[in-house]
DNA sequence: CACCAACCGGAATGTGAGTTCCGTTTCACG
DNA sequence: CGTGAAACGGAACTCACATTCCGGTTGGTG
């Protein structure tokens, strides 16, 4: 349960101690970004300038550490996700809101891997509406499928699916002019 | 190089060698057929009636092992594939192609993993023209843009990564009705 | 400014995998 | 059969990790 860095209850963190988190995450979040899950939490601690012990006292676990990180992406998607539904038309919003997710899961790798069920508990995060991502999908999907805009006949696992065969990362240098046409095929196949 | 069992220059195996090999290449079939390259050596040999070191000396390596066999598999969705566009209009040719790999990732996490990068050098397997599924895919989907029953703006490598979409293994374990309905959105989406 | 609890670094430990090694067994040829 | 080469089994080894531990250091409070 890996909170904030200002805890309020419990006495305040050495200011050192809360310098050195910050440091972690930020390596963290750069390395996780360019490789996924990959790395190994040496690397971390070396890109972060402290030793493995600093990383595993703030963060119990790798998982923990990735996890947390995650859980902040996932909370910004479902942020964006439902401003997309109240500004838009259902059918754009959905359509807007697939495009970002291609693009934002094609660039970090780390959401990638998160995305594709590695590391990160997606039924857990789903306890807090907040990092509910599927709950969100569901949400701007039923409504594009109300309007008309998208076939039936498709649920949230199908557009998860949808989404990670737009990232397609791995292999051949995951390129953008590439995630756009996927996007372009994804949004032609779900219209109604 | 792990080649055929009944080589025929360099005197034979010997009997129970042979046997052996045949074991574990059953062995290790059925097992990353089910769980993909997440299972262990010491399992497949196992499974296999045999200690560890047998499976290491018909194999070397654990990714000769799983070569070895998602080649066999790569070999026969070659052949099917050239099938289809002999006895097929080129539109029905393609998107039967689509459904079968799909089916066929679906149902194997071994050659998902393979087809997703994972322990399988795509590059060295299309060196021979019957293990080069990139060429047989561009051969088939050529001929069904050159007919106009698919969207000229793709290329072999979306089409790769479309059938990965409708894989989607890892989570809420893979079912037939999803990924039909997968393949349904995909098919929707190529054509023109 | 002194003290001590909190924190630090990084070596040591634990774990789980693939691969190697070697004493033993088995095959097949004479 | 008898014998030697081939193959076997599986324990031991290696390697790459994540995680723990502990002697040394540092920040903040009285």
């Amino acid at each position: 349960m890996g909170e904030e860095s200002g805890r309020s209850t419990e006495r305040p963190m050495r200011a050192d101690a809360q310098r050195n988190r910050a440091k972690v995450l930020e390596a963290a979040i750069e390395l996780f970004a360019a490789r996924g899950l990959a790395v190994s939490v040496h690397e971390i601690a070396d890109h972060a300038g402290v030793g493995t012990g600093t990383v595993s006292r703030h963060f119990p676990t790798k998982e923990a550490l990735f996890d947390a990180i995650v859980r902040a992406r996932v909370e910004q998607l479902v942020r964006q996700a439902r401003r997309l539904a109240a500004e838009r038309e259902p059918g754009d919003a959905f359509f807007e809101f697939l495009a970002l997710m291609v693009e934002e899961g094609g660039t970090d790798r780390g959401l990638a891997d998160a995305l594709a069920g590695a590391g990160f508990d997606v039924e857990r995060a789903a306890t807090d509406p907040d990092h509910d991502l599927d709950a969100a999908i569901r949400e701007i999907l039923s409504r594009a499928q109300a309007s008309g805009a998208v076939r039936g006949d498709v649920d949230a696992t199908d557009v998860r699916s949808v989404i990670e065969g737009c990232i397609a990362r791995e292999r051949h240098g995951q390129d953008a002019a590439a995630r756009r046409r996927m996007v372009t095929i994804a949004s032609q196949g779900l219209r109604s």
